[in-house]
DNA sequence: TGTAGGTATGAATCCGACT
DNA sequence: AAGTCGGATTCATACCTAC
């Protein structure tokens, strides 16, 4: 990893200030860089799955070939970090998990993506590295979700494991809603990445965020989805994603959306 | 636990035959007894979840004092098998799972019910039983469930973990519909059991089943809603009950609804 | 039969006081 | 000091009663 990594600042129409850094989230460039930027109220992030491994093969396919149904047209790029096996995916979401917790304040938020398979996975790691875990709230993604066979209950959730760093954050406003543990939406029709999320969805999940809250870390921010739903609910967000050509579509993504580019690092 | 455990025999208005076992699913009477019914095409339960949160109230000994809010005037037979920690828990519903499955067809499904909590438990549990866990399916209590905290999201889903004894069952019918993966139903006002499912979320997993099967196993019965689910869906059921007095009151319920006591042993 | 208003409820959780 | 106990909190919903 290199010792300068490539630092993106953006300014969003509505003039709040994110960051785009292209690496990995364990390195100490990135680390530090992040922890320059600001104490962090949460974490919210869709690591890479590691999933769908019951066949040797199906751990050896990249994930393109892996998720997509044969025949569809559009084409993802791969994302790293997929062909673990679920003992070292655990131990390595143990690690950034542990990593990131650092760069937060107390009563920061973690909600972490998984899907049914990886969810027990997904919640001893949060517990290793010192989060509390607190709940699994729900994504129906309603009709969008296919029934690989007749004899399964369609896999059309997927799941965020979330917890707080210690002490859940003080202050609630009175009168405030209270959020959905399950939130019904269906995938956004149009991707440029595999595994994006619907901005509504990452809405959802910056709800719960105090009143106080300014910065949020997506240490795996693929498309971006994130640095809009953040910069929608007023919040600044900070986004690592270590692969060059993805993150140069999520800048695409973000400049086609009028944001600006302010300066670039490295 | 007695040599000759209670075993009432129950007929349906419908005329599907019923039964009720008043002991352990460990016990080694009422497995046999189990044996010689039927070899059953689910496992289809609510276990205790010895669940709690994180503070003191977690260790409290009785789940109604654990589990209803402080001020209900609702009162509810405090059941059995809810007290233990987290190992003892997990280790448990490996020895249940595994003595069932030894009662089940190739191909036959489980389908445990769970807190977010104890998830990653139960499919831990399920595996080491030797059930192949194939998801995580979703009861939606909707918004009439919450936790009152601004800073959490509702604790509204309960969760099924579901697998399959072996390969999947082989035939399925054309045209048959699929099984959501969520699904949607308040909590019924109307309880005698604290943890009491709605028959249509029973029916709802259920409605996995191929046609042919006949019997289903329920090893925590509780207050009875297999067992009526089951009638609907045209199947047999076998359910277990250790507590005395939580028994009675499932045979009262199905007695109120037109059920029929043909014979009692023990 | 329909509508409006009142009330009890939730497989909790937190905090602080007490032993 | 660590463990235990008691009471406050929360709001959308379903159900009941009154009109």
């Amino acid at each position: 990893m290199s010792k300068q990594p490539r630092i993106i600042n953006l300014v969003s129409p509505s003039n709040h200030q994110h960051l785009l850094l292209v690496g990995s989230c364990l390195d100490r460039a990135i680390v530090s860089a992040l922890r320059e930027t600001a104490e962090f109220s949460a974490v919210v992030t869709d690591p890479p799955y590691s999933s769908g491994a019951t066949h040797s093969n199906g751990r050896k396919a990249t994930p393109t070939s892996k998720y997509q149904q044969s025949g569809t047209a559009r084409q993802y790029q791969d994302f790293l970090g997929d062909a673990m096996d679920q003992r070292s995916w655990a131990r390595w979401s143990g690690e950034w998990l542990s990593e990131v917790r650092g760069l937060c304040g107390p009563g920061a938020y973690s909600m972490i993506f998984s899907d049914w398979r990886q969810l027990p996975a997904i919640t001893d790691a949060m517990q290793w590295a010192n989060w509390t875990w607190r709940g699994v709230a729900v994504w129906d993604k309603t009709e969008g979700a296919r029934a690989p066979n007749k004899a399964y209950f369609r896999h059309q959730a997927e799941f965020v494991a979330w917890g707080t760093n210690g002490r859940l954050p003080p202050s609630f406003e009175k009168g405030r809603p209270t959020a959905p543990g399950v939130f019904r939406s269906s995938i956004d029709s149009k991707k440029i990445h595999l595994c994006q999320k619907p901005i509504s969805v990452m809405g959802w999940l910056l709800s719960l965020l105090p009143q106080e809250a300014e910065w949020v870390l997506d240490p795996f921010a693929g498309s971006g989805s994130t640095i809009l739903a953040a910069d929608e609910a007023g919040l600044s967000c900070a986004a690592v994603e270590e692969h060059e050509a993805i993150a140069d579509q999520a800048i695409e993504r973000l400049l086609g959306k009028g944001f600006q580019v302010i300066s670039r690092a490295a």
